[in-house]
DNA sequence: CAATTGGTTAGCCATGGAGCTAACTATAGG
DNA sequence: CCTATAGTTAGCTCCATGGCTAACCAATTG
């Protein structure tokens, strides 16, 4: 009864780290040995390969050993996978944006319509800005 | 003054944890109380609390108290900001794409023009690539 | 004012992650 | 066969994370 931990949550927590996030980006240049990989950074080995292990695991990376050496490459389609998540967020997000603009609209038409009665543009104390947000601020 | 994380640092890790992705999610569709987002979960307030904290101090998550209720939204900025990462990771990994393939286009054709004259480059089995390794392939 | 509601602070504990060294295995090369 | 190379295993620290309870404000509300 291990912990079962979902896909997405190794993936993120594998890409938290920067040097794991580093070996990825090298991977996506192509593929490379342990000893490769490792050159550039200040650590032993053995905390190296767990920093592959974690890649491995995750779903990111994929190697294999022939020989004495062991050659690691990207996964692209776990990678991909992550990135989904975020457009499927973000396609949320826009929808909810386009609600509320079309709210806003609808609220203008309203104020038009009944002839520039009072300035009722909240202003928000903390930063400033009025509640009226067009595209990101 | 100690760690110092990097802002990609913060989101993944705050990405990696199921409840805060929920949260995010949530938040996706609008803003909402602290007691409400924890609502759903079994979770002692003061654990939760510390999620939103998280979340917030990793930029994706902005808060503003106002009487005794808090209200959370999302900052889309650095969501993006993080969709961006994968973004620029598969603009490389497909660079190399194409010009593996155009590498293999090479291939074909000088062995088209040699005639199969002799096999020069030492293929390896498992990936299919050359062993000659200068820089990237 | 008293009680409730909504968060917050403080402090405890268990687990896991990131790093290390030392010692070991197994291939490649001379 | 001997040695150097490339990883691997084992086992240890340290501290960050995620969870808890208990006690504590501070606005609302009756």
């Amino acid at each position: 009864m291990a912990n079962q931990l979902s896909r997405l949550d190794q993936v993120f927590s594998a890409l938290a780290d920067p040097t794991r996030r580093a070996i990825v980006m090298r991977l996506c240049a192509g593929e490379a040995s342990v000893g490769e990989l490792a050159d550039p950074f200040e650590m032993a080995l053995p905390s190296f390969m767990k920093h592959i292990h974690v890649l491995e695991t995750s779903g990111l990376v994929l190697s294999e050993k022939s020989g004495r050496v062991r050659t690691c490459r990207l996964s692209p389609d776990t990678l991909v996978g992550a990135e989904d998540w975020f457009q499927q967020q973000r396609a949320i997000w826009e929808a909810r944006l386009d609600r509320f603009e079309a709210y806003v609209m609808k609220l203008k038409k309203d104020k038009e319509r009944a002839g520039a009665k009072r300035p009722s543009n909240k202003i928000n104390r903390t930063t400033g800005k009025t509640t009226k947000r067009k595209g990101s601020e």
